[in-house]
DNA sequence: CTACGAACTAGAGCCGTCTCTAGGTCAAGA
DNA sequence: TCTTGACCTAGAGACGGCTCTAGTTCGTAG
C-alpha cells in the first residue's frame, strides 16, 4: 500500500524535486517512511496531505506559513486555536484575491467584448464587398 | 497636467523603482516624456495605461506576454485580431484560476467551519464548569 | 556481469519580479 | 552657500519556489 516517489508525482501532480523540496521544507504532517535502500515510502495520508498543500500553495500561502500549520498540527491536540487563525487568516487573503480577481477578469472581458466587436465588423465589411 | 515618478507612485501603488522596472521592460504604451533635468513626466494616459498593466499583472499575466500587447498597441492599427488573441488566452486563464481558487477556498472554509466547531466545543465546556 | 531505471543526498542554479545601491544632477528654501 | 529631497542611470541583490546536477546506491532484467 506504499507508494513511491514517482508514484506520489504521478498521483498529485508535483514533481520528485517538489516532493523532496517540501519534505526538506518540513510541510509533511509526519515523517514519511523509508523502505530499503533509504527509499521513501508514502502512504494515502501523506497523499492526502500533500493535495491539501497543493490547494493552500495553489492559493497563495507561502512556504514558510504552510510549516508553521503544518508544526502545529504535528505538535498535536490543544493549539486548535492557533490552526484556526491562520487559516481564518489565509481565508481573508483568498477572499481578497477573489475580488480583485474577478475586478480583472471584468476589465478583461470588457476589453475582449470591444474588440471581438471590432473584429467582427472588420470581418463583416469585408465578406460584404 | 503632467505628473513626477513619485506622484504616480502614490496614485498607482506601484514603487518609483517598479515604475521604471516597468518602463525598462517596455510596458508602457507610448514613450514616457522627459521634463526639464530628464524627468519623467507622465499623463493621464499613462497612469490609466498603468492601471491597466497592474490589473494583468494581479491576474498573473507575465511581464514579457504584456510587453507583446503592449508592443501591438504601439504597432497601431491592424493587429486587432492578435490583441484579442492574447486577451482571450488571458482571460481563459484567469478562469481557470477562479475556479481552483474557488476549489481552494471551499476547502478552506470547510477545515474553518470544523476547527471553528471544536474550539467552540470546548470553550462551551470550560463556561459550563 | 552488465546495464538500466529509479531512487538517494547535498548543494548549486534558475526564473520572475521587483528592490536597492552607488554615485550623480538639479531646484528651492534656510 | 549649504542642505534637502526628489529625481536620474546602470547594475547588483534579494526572495520565493522550485529545478537541476553530480555522484551514489539499489534491485531487477538480459
Amino acid at each position: 500500500m506504499g507508494l513511491s516517489i514517482g508514484q506520489v508525482a504521478e498521483r498529485t501532480g508535483l514533481s520528485v524535486h517538489a516532493l523532496r523540496f517540501y519534505e526538506k521544507e518540513g510541510i509533511l504532517a509526519h515523517q514519511v517512511h523509508r523502505g530499503p535502500g533509504g527509499r521513501r515510502v508514502y502512504t494515502q495520508q501523506d497523499i492526502d496531505w500533500l493535495k491539501m498543500c497543493i490547494m493552500l500553495r495553489m492559493s497563495g500561502m507561502p512556504v514558510p506559513e504552510i510549516r508553521r500549520y503544518t508544526d502545529l498540527v504535528r505538535q498535536g491536540d490543544g493549539n486548535e486555536l492557533q490552526r484556526l487563525d491562520i487559516l481564518k487568516e489565509h481565508q481573508e487573503r483568498v477572499a481578497q484575491q477573489m475580488v480583485q480577481l474577478q475586478e480583472c477578469m471584468d476589465l478583461i472581458t470588457r476589453k475582449v467584448g470591444i474588440y471581438q466587436d471590432y473584429v467582427n465588423s472588420i470581418a463583416a465589411r469585408a465578406v460584404g464587398q
